[in-house]
DNA sequence: CTGAAAGCGCTTACAG
DNA sequence: CTGAAAGCGCTTACAG
């Protein structure tokens, strides 16, 4: 690596002293009483070396490092990469660069990966927590590092997040199944306490009851996320052979594409044979012959506020808790809509 | 944010110079000749005020960010995600954090971005280059920035890069085609002078010619990037009604997708009316009646190359260009086959 | 209008 | 075996 042009490199040329060359280069060289002549010199001799500031020495100087932390599940997750990318527009355009990692839905690897970052000076991390990481989140809030969760949260925690309501858009997925005339509904959810997953059971109940169906614990089927795809297989067996249902609802993008593979791997049609309902997008959904209707986050809305709420914090404007909460919306069919329903 | 505790935080409590606690922390003791017993108090006091030490500080002084900036087109598109998370994993083992940045496959952004990471003092780059940034690239290599490119590469310029062998692969993933008889073969790829897309409609051409087919222009259809839907439509249109295409080879697995909601659209049935092959992975290929066969980039592979390679080169291990190309099989049935085959 | 100086939190050559 | 000091590249209060 060449060897980068500073301020010293700059101040020589000219012939002054760095505080001018830095009063002038961060526009304040008005306030100083810079002469339009030196700032006019300097501006010229900056561009003609192509100076860029080094931020890192800015940095120690002004204890920000204008970057953020971003840890979500898996970055590779369809849900979570469209995440990092409307974070990375937001943050950029405030001059915020952002440094990922991925959890694996693990505290353990949650909380090195949080240390990880927290060597590198991050101002704020944008956290979507794991199941069992309360006490990891709790020592962020003793030590006042800014910091916002997304996608799940902890009710015994007064922690800012971004959220959706699960319960609400759970309940009009499963709803809407229903509206169908099914009796028998089942649900293949990760086994976890994280609240996101515990309220969209909890939307899956209240729709059953709305439709004066009383709620049964064999129809609801709970997998591991590290291995998910052979419990998946035995949940939608049992579903299927053993409670009879008639559809399904999955909980989650990655829930729902194992499951539906398993599926056709048992000659099911859908929705004839098994309906399903999903929750998240996925660009599998478009293609099926039948449109698996979805709930469809908001996730750049997610991504924006995550960021707004962040820079606040770390700005201190923030008065109180920011505990945002965003509607999510059912999808039932394709989109473009022309596009695929039309010759 | 509270204050963070400090090498002089410890020195203070232990009562020694901070030379000594960063000694001690960076296990520079013994070869220092720090005794044993300040060492140890020296370790005690650290663990029981929880320092973390300031990578910023460190960077400054070693002029080491241990930081590397990924640029791709767009991390939210699969291919880049799933890099991603390879990039991540081995650069954090190695104890480096990934700052990412999407370029949109526009030069001029590419170069945004890049000045915009390298205020942050990342030690190099991996990146996808765009159309177009020859001369941004020229630049880093005439700063001796370290770099890598994936994905694509110029010709013209002896820069490292860890690609894939994609002449091979088209030429592969279209001979499959021609082998069930087809000779109106139709093939969408992006209208652009990148060497992967050239190698892939070089590899499409070669194909046909060693099935003793004149390539013919008007099957090869090109989109730009930022209009690719509306053009595929009319491109697919025109291979199916003008062309009378059989089979169409997309060239990448967002062509692939939207060309296939295009197919879809019109009413056509994959493979009895128009055959499909496609470039790279989709989730959505295991889920249609008939599989996609399709290109697989051994992308673990590629995100690790690249990784140890920029490294390398970071540390000056490097002799002489890294040039390192990878082979990309065809898929042609869906995996795992037991699970979706049987029953 | 301008410069010398301190300091951000580290590392490390040097002196003792 | 240990400490004082310089320096990484900035910013900024202060003196003149």
């Amino acid at each position: 690596m060449k060897k980068r042009v500073s301020l010293k490199d700059i101040a020589d040329v000219v012939g002054v002293s760095t505080s001018l060359v830095s009063y002038v280069l961060n526009n304040k060289g008005k306030e100083n009483r810079v002469s339009e002549e030196t700032a006019k010199r300097i501006r010229e001799v900056a561009r003609e070396l192509n100076y860029q500031p080094n931020q890192i020495a800015r940095s120690l100087k002004s204890q920000r490092s204008q970057s953020i932390g971003l840890i979500v599940a898996d970055i590779s997750n369809p849900f979570f990469s469209n995440m990092a990318r409307t974070i990375e527009d937001e943050a950029h355009s405030r001059n915020y660069t952002v440094i990922f990692g991925s959890s694996d839905e693990n505290s353990t690897k949650l909380k090195k990966v949080l240390d990880f970052l927290t060597t590198r000076q991050v101002d704020g991390f944008i956290i979507a927590p794991t199941e069992g990481c309360e006490e990891t989140v709790r020592e962020l809030m003793k030590n006042k590092t800014p910091f916002v969760l997304i996608d799940r949260y902890f009710e015994s925690l007064s922690a800012n997040y971004v959220i959706i309501d699960n319960f609400q858009a759970s309940r009009d997925a499963v709803s809407h199944l229903l509206e169908k005339g099914y009796t028998r509904v089942g649900l293949v959810s990760y086994r976890s306490e994280l609240i996101h997953f515990r309220n969209r059971v909890r939307g899956y109940e209240e729709a059953l009851k709305n439709a004066g169906i009383t709620p049964d614990a064999k129809y609801v089927k709970e997998v591991s996320y590290d291995t998910f795809e052979t419990e998946m297989k035995k949940a939608v067996r049992e579903l299927i052979f053993e409670d009879k249902a008639e559809a399904i609802f999955f909980c989650t993008n990655t829930l729902a594409i194992e499951g539906l593979k398993q599926i056709f791997g048992l000659g099911r049609k859908v929705p004839e044979e098994i309906d399903v309902v999903a929750f998240d997008q996925s660009i599998a959904y478009d293609f099926f012959e039948y449109f698996i209707p979805h709930i469809s986050q908001p996730i750049k809305e997610i991504g924006q506020e995550a960021v707004r709420v962040l820079l606040e914090q770390i700005n201190g404007e923030n008065e109180g808790d920011a505990r945002i909460c965003l509607k999510a919306k059912l999808k039932s069919h394709p989109a473009p809509a022309d596009e695929l329903k039309t010759a």
